[in-house]
RNA sequence: GCACCCGUAGCUCAGCUGGAUAGAGCGCUGCCCUCCGAAGGCAGAGGCCAGAGGUUCGAAUCCUCUCGGGUGCGCCA
């Protein structure tokens, strides 16, 4: 159940009647007709804007509307009182029985706050997507717990949800992870060797430099790059592969498909793709003006093919094959989401990092010439982290080798802090982790906080059995709930009752980060409650000897602990049973 | 030079896609522990929503310009 819903299809019930009625003009359209909870709370428990909203093309005063549709809701069961406020908004008061229809619905419904939004849609949640030439740091983290949350609302909002990795196997890096490991293999064979020519010198080839010699001996050592660069190259890409899922495990997450990009080559994939915008005319070949203000030092006119991307809002045109024949790096991009379109999708989301921000408008251009504008392309930046050691910045040198890895924050602080914290800021918005901070027990940290909150209502309802109530959930659900009449109790069941209204928010404008903050506002209003409790005896929840209305108020924190429960789960975080 | 993101309390940030008197935490000030958890609680001060125009019943939110910060800008993947 949506109470917002419910409301809103009560409001356009009403507003029918009056056309019924010829108290309104026929054929007006309701769909910017809203319900909402009015931001002070002494405007009363919903407001509705739709009397403004249809003012104009009804070419009536919007007071004048608002008094007979507020008459008109007034008479509704769920309505207690229907005033007109300010220029036409209609205030509305609804009855205790509403909010304790949302208390079972939480506790009845197999996931309140699901959502059919999506319509099952098929949607695609392209995330992480780092090179695979070593382990996750940090950065890569950040957009991890990000698509994989995103991921996990689309979901819940009743989207057929694909996660996805897109593996950068077919360029030169990977030719030079294979370099790199080849002198690691040299390396287990007792010979000195150098990184040179950009070679990575990271620790974590040595193990796959020895394993390496396990497994083919002596065969490539003092033999040319042409006797093993393919086989070292496809050895070692595994590898870092198994790494980089382990990593990804560590924190919880589980792609549905690695998507190869050398997979592209070789099979006439790129070149289908490229024919395919070729035939729609968006391919020549040209040559590009140099950027303006910014000229390279070795710029000089080259005649390249050239995707026509400013046909689809792109600030020029971009190569897909360079002056040698060979392609560009956009082309297997392109080719892939041609793949995607071709697959069936509905909507795409690629997650990337915000210094990939210059190629949001080519690739949603070429998704756009590729499906005919059919399917829809949003591209989510991640800004980045910046570490803290106790207040102090913490500074990374991949040179000095003090760069931290996904793996690093994860065994130092735990995925669930991890997950959680990153997602208390907009994607957009740059990140402060403080490895200190994240983990400190108190209110100030929402990670704690929440996570307490959950923890909370178990020991009340410990609390509960030790004084002898019933307080299973079949119990629960069939709970007389009519003693829930304070304003205390009612305003935590009000924060219940946006839930579901809360998902399809966030779904549609893809951002999970909305949900951290709605549980940290549920769990405040909890809390808030309970401390109430203290000054007020009348408002704790377990009432000894009242049978009746010490159930009633377990049934809403219990119906708080599912919520936070499912919130959490979107999240990825494991709701905690216990603080210790 | 151009494009994208950002600019909201002293600090870190929300702000439900255009709604009513702009919110939270930290910090600051003042109160409060015989209490189902004081690893806290209550109250208060604090704002020209960077600035200027525009769109309309109504703008922190949409458009234009200016200022300030970040990122990126053929053959590197």
């Amino acid at each position: 159940m949506n109470l917002f819903a419910d409301l809103r299809a009560t409001v356009v019930a009403a507003i029918d009647a009056m056309v019924a009625e010829g108290a309104l003009p026929d054929g007006l359209n309701t769909a910017a007709v809203t319900v909402e909870p009015p931001r002070d709370p002494l405007h009363g428990d919903m407001a509705t804007n739709a009397a403004m909203v249809l003012a104009k093309p009804a070419k009536m005063n919007p007071r004048q509307i608002a008094e007979g549709l507020a008459s008109k809701l007034a008479a509704d069961d769920a309505v207690t009182s229907a005033d007109v406020a300010g220029p036409g908004f209609i205030n509305l008061r609804l009855a205790a029985t509403q909010w304790h229809g949302v208390i079972s619905a939480a506790l009845t419904q197999d996931g309140y706050g699901r959502s059919a939004m999506g319509q099952g849609q098929k949607m695609m949640v392209e995330y992480v997507s780092a090179n695979p030439t070593g382990p996750l740091h940090v950065g890569h983290t950040r957009g991890a717990v990000f698509g994989d949350a995103l991921a996990s609302l689309l979901d819940y909002a009743g989207f057929d949800v694909t996660r996805e990795y897109y593996i950068n196997d077919g360029g030169a890096q990977v030719d030079v992870l294979a370099r790199s490991v080849y002198l690691r293999y040299l390396e287990a064979h007792g010979q000195e060797v150098a990184f040179e020519d950009g070679t990575y010198p990271g620790d974590y080839l040595i193990p796959v430099g020895l394993a390496l010699k396990d497994k083919v001996g002596d065969k490539f050592v003092d033999k040319g790059e042409q006797f093993w660069l393919e086989e070292i190259r496809e050895y070692a890409t595994e590898a870092m592969m198994d790494l980089i899922r382990d990593d990804l495990a560590q924190l919880g997450i589980k792609m549905d498909m690695f998507f190869s990009e050398k997979s592209l080559y070789g099979t006439g994939r790129i070149e289908d793709a490229i024919q395919s915008l070729k035939d729609k005319g968006l391919i020549y070949e040209g040559v590009l003006e140099p950027p303006k203000g910014k000229v390279p030092e070795d710029w000089e006119p080259r005649e390249q093919t050239l995707f026509k991307s400013t046909e689809y809002g792109d600030d020029v045109d971009r190569p897909v094959q360079k002056s040698d024949g060979a392609w560009t790096y956009f082309a297997p991009d392109i080719a892939y989401h041609y793949d995607k379109v071709e697959r069936g999708f509905d909507q795409l989301i690629d997650v990337f990092g915000a210094d990939h921000g210059g190629y949001v408008k080519r690739m949603k251009a070429a998704v756009a010439a590729l499906s005919d504008e059919r399917v829809p392309l949003d591209i989510k930046l991640t800004q980045l982290v910046k570490l803290y050691k106790n207040g102090e910045p913490f500074k990374m040198s991949k040179r000095a080798g003090t760069f931290i890895t996904l793996r690093d924050v994860v065994e130092q602080v735990g995925a669930d802090v991890t997950r959680f914290h990153m997602l208390t800021r907009k994607n957009d918005a740059p990140l402060d982790f403080d490895f200190d901070k994240v983990t400190e027990q108190s209110k100030d940290n929402p990670v704690f906080y929440v996570q307490y909150g959950h923890a909370r209502v178990n020991s009340v309802l410990r609390k509960a059995r030790d004084e002898g109530f019933d307080v299973s959930d079949a119990n629960l659900q069939g709970a007389e709930l009519s003693a829930i009449t304070h304003d205390a109790d009612i305003a935590l069941a009000k924060k219940l009752a946006e839930w579901p209204r809360l998902i399809e928010i966030a779904a549609k404008g893809h951002e999970p980060h909305r949900i951290a903050f709605y549980l940290y506002d549920l769990a405040s209003e909890f809390h808030g409650l309970w401390n109430k409790g203290n000054d007020d005896p009348s408002l704790r929840f377990v009432q000894t000897g009242d049978i009746a209305t010490t159930q009633a108020k377990i049934a809403l924190i219990r119906a708080v602990q599912l919520v936070i429960a499912s919130g959490l789960g979107i999240l990825g975080v494991t709701p905690a049973e216990e603080m210790r």
